[in-house]
DNA sequence: CACAAGATGATTGTGCGCAAATTATAGGGG
DNA sequence: CCCCTATAATTTGCGCACAATCATCTTGTG
């Protein structure tokens, strides 16, 4: 019998959003959603940079970071400023208030990540990170 | 250094996107996207069933399948019908066309799904898919 | 039989996510 | 110095995805 649940894409799918709103009701009373955890997130690694350039961080287009950018600046976490050697570009930068939840939210994140982990053993993360992590890198 | 690639969040994300367009770029000559190859496979296993028990069968919420089936219609392979015996319902059949391309479309779909494992032992996959299955059916 | 309670489907609003087109700027060659 | 091409960010258009809400219908209860 055919049956879509059989396909890793389905599963994949299903999961992800699960994850995604795992993730989301934690992260809610932050004012964040995953995507912008994220951004938050590779910002808090060095601010500063370009749109592009966040964009390889968090593997995302940036046209989709258009919007996330600016949800995140009205909800106060960024604000973009003007880039002094190219007037093309617009580097993004982490605001006080960013910088001030910045730790709890970081430890918070990997607590939700550990309780995500904490049913498997250490064997079988591996395998499924580097399962995921070849699909991920797979060519095509 | 805090980075959200090690988040099973983000790396699951990343993944699913990728996925999904694996089967997306194949399936293009059909004209479905991955959503809605889910939609196509739930009736083949049998159709004339509500949009709520539809949705049950691809785990997504009645108000995202409304806008898939819309599409869906659009480009012929199903339609909807009133419900004789509930005119609050509505039922939705596979098309006359979607009959025709169904096997082609499913043993593609076999195909594609045998791409995505063939990378990876037998024994890496159970792991992997054990791991998605009870990420997707855990509590919360 | 009437009416409250609950189910169902559609609609609305928000937020990703990408491709293609657009706008503005940068940089190189004639 | 000017044209041509390349690049950065945004806009537009499409397609998910879900929560909240609304309208409608069925069912259970008295």
């Amino acid at each position: 019998m055919y049956d879509a649940r059989k396909h890793i894409c389905f599963n994949l799918g299903r999961v992800m959003r699960r994850v995604y709103d795992f993730y989301e009701q934690r992260l809610s009373p932050f004012g964040l959603t995953s995507p912008q955890y994220f951004v938050f997130n590779a910002l808090w690694m060095g601010d500063g940079i370009s749109v592009g350039e966040l964009g390889e961080r968090v593997c995302l287009d940036s046209s989709t970071l258009t919007g996330i950018i600016d949800r995140m600046e009205r909800s106060g976490y960024v604000e973009r400023r003007p880039n002094p050697d190219d007037r093309r570009s617009v580097l993004v930068f982490l605001t006080a208030k960013a910088r001030e939840l910045g730790p709890s939210i970081l430890e918070f994140a990997d607590e939700l990540d550990a309780t995500l982990r904490q049913p498997f053993s250490q064997e079988e993360m591996d395998t499924f990170e580097r399962v995921l992590r070849s699909l991920a890198e797979a060519p095509d």
